[in-house]
DNA sequence: AACGTTCCCGGTAACGTTCCCGGTATCGTT
DNA sequence: AACGATACCGGGAACGTTACCGGGAACGTT
């Protein structure tokens, strides 16, 4: 079961078979023929590992992730797998839960694996430029952020959408609508950047609009998870100040503050209008079909990849990718005004 | 950066060195503080490849997954994963798309990795015992179904629950509450087995309960993805017989299903009851919340890495694990009899 | 004092590939 | 007819690690 085998099996050198799996020119087609034969007849599969080991490369890619419950990597992984494949890449998925010293752990796997780059999804690696350097590897950040600006940009790549801008573009949805009682839900911001711009973007928008930040409208959650930001915005109903407007920093915190709004005897859009970040699939398919800016989180993927195969190629220094949202209008935006009048 | 890098440095053999990063016993305190001193100053990482080359096993077993896109996997990938850790293996993940020849493929993945094992999840493989075989690796199904009874029940082992019993189950709910005509919901059934399964038993509670398949009543979808099953529900709604319940086959497609007869201006469950298996997270954030059955998906992650771990080692023959779902009483259950009076 | 044990440690052959280098036909050229 | 070029193939070193074998030191035992 060894290239061996197969070479005595078809009467060659084991040079000559490595040559054949591998498409090289120098051999004669009668060859190449017998040999092929031979591995199918033998149903002979290379080892990786013999590859991977004298070759310095693996050409293999990999994804570490940090919220893989997150439903909306779902669509960017698949695309980044595509794309890997496409450009002869293989991709490796790694999970973290967040906390320190795991991006070290990433960059270890990494080296021990031997593979060619990361891709950073979904985290904030507040890290010094040193310890970045330290990674020796190239990777280029998803749906991340530079916390604290601690990163030196021209040392990395990064593709994501300007969280900031794009929530401040949301929460001006709801203030031109009337809203001024506007609800944020959130996780953690000490821990996720992403909601953390995200929050500085509805802050933005408000100050702007001249309306003051009630800090009890600010519904934070430890946790990303869904029974979470159900949990905070049932509180918020029965504890928290009146509102007529939510912004979600994401889909899936939405879908679970519209249930709670539901149980809470709140209608949306009459009661409380709803408009969120990131265009998850289930987000088409509440009743009614969540307002949010979806994420092109196909592109996202793919130039991930791209910007890194650049880098492993040795040509392109580093890039910061900033892509646009697109807004779908669903059926949870209604007009604060109109819903006075009517009661 | 290498073995003996790290052997130099330290003044020691790479023998030595090797001892120490397998904890090995004998070697001495001085020695192997001296050894892992120097692994940290040169941050040294293992090269995986050399170690799996000279090792037969990898300690890695392999989930191959038709289908990811189904939100129902995520949970029970996640605690393959973890239970793989807590056995000692890592796990890589594979997807393949529908079609002949793809599980052919995963083997050639699985032998040139050298992976110990494999996990099938969720697809229907209808080889010959032979085929089965000729795999040569050691492997589980998971929510799987041996498609024909090809497949020689002690050539494989398998975990997941009785398809066809509880979606005999779920429409018996249905048959209990008064509802005569019933719709079912299901993605290609000469594609997936589990579809076909679940059918099974929707056909069967019918036969018992005395009543008549209407073959307009069952609505069938070229693949699994909920704008599909949206589309086929909507159509049903346009053009098929009234019903008063629908039973989906899973959690996703009663989701799109639901968006699709609010859509159409059917109330759930007043005019129409919805029952499902699966119970995805989102099921429990439909308003009103789904009822289902919910499978132990992470049992069911659990036990198939238990099992394969048990053939890994040696003992264990093969063996047919069947769990048992809980019904989720959300509520989208209605009766027929008081709905049509309330009219 | 000689010997067997135990405890460490080093040398070295594998593991299965790829790649470089060198070698042998074959063939056309002068 | 001798020679260079070309096409093709084999030999063997290297990749980084583990596992086996052997050997030396220290120590107790008779």
């Amino acid at each position: 079961m060894t290239i061996k085998d197969v070479a005595e099996f078809s009467g060659v050198s084991v040079s000559t078979v490595s040559r054949v799996l591998n498409q090289h020119p120098d051999v004669s087609e009668v060859v190449r023929g017998r040999v092929m034969d031979a591995v199918r007849e033998l149903h002979y599969v290379p080892n990786n590992s013999a590859r991977d080991l004298v070759k310095t490369r693996t050409d293999a890619i990999g994804v570490v992730v940090r919220g893989a419950e997150n439903p909306f990597f779902t669509p960017v992984i698949r695309s980044i797998e595509n794309a890997a494949e496409d450009a002869g890449y293989e991709m490796v998925l790694h999970q973290i839960q967040s906390g320190a010293g795991e991006l070290e752990a990433a960059a270890a796997l990494a080296r021990s694996k031997r593979l060619n780059g990361l891709i950073l999804l979904g985290g904030c690696y507040d890290y010094t430029p040193e310890q970045t350097a330290a990674l020796g590897v190239p990777f280029v950040c998803c749906t991340y952020t530079n916390r604290f600006g601690r990163l030196d940009p021209a040392s990395y790549s990064s593709v994501s959408i300007d969280d900031r801008a794009e929530a401040y573009r949301a929460v001006q949805l709801l203030l031109s609508r009337g809203h001024r009682a506007i609800a944020v839900l959130l996780d953690s911001v000490s821990d996720r950047s992403i909601s953390q711009l995200r929050y500085q973007g509805y802050c933005e928008a408000l100050r702007d609009a001249g309306v003051a930040l009630d800090p009890a409208l600010v519904a934070e959650t430890v946790e990303f998870e869904m029974p979470a930001a159900y949990e905070r915005t049932r509180r918020l109903l029965a504890e928290g100040p009146a509102f007529s407007a939510l912004f979600a920093i994401a889909d899936s915190m939405a879908i679970a503050a519209m249930k709670a709004l539901s149980d809470a005897g709140r209608r949306v859009p009459e009661d409380c209008s709803v408009i969120a970040i990131d265009g998850i699939e289930m987000s088409r398919y509440t009743v009614p079909t969540l307002t949010t800016l979806i994420q092109p989180a196909e592109t996202i993927g793919a130039q991930a990849v791209g910007i890194l195969a650049e880098v492993l190629a040795g040509r392109g220094g580093s890039r910061h990718l900033r892509l646009e949202t697109t807004l779908r209008p669903g059926g949870t935006l209604g007009a604060a005004e109109t819903d006075r009048k009517a009661r």
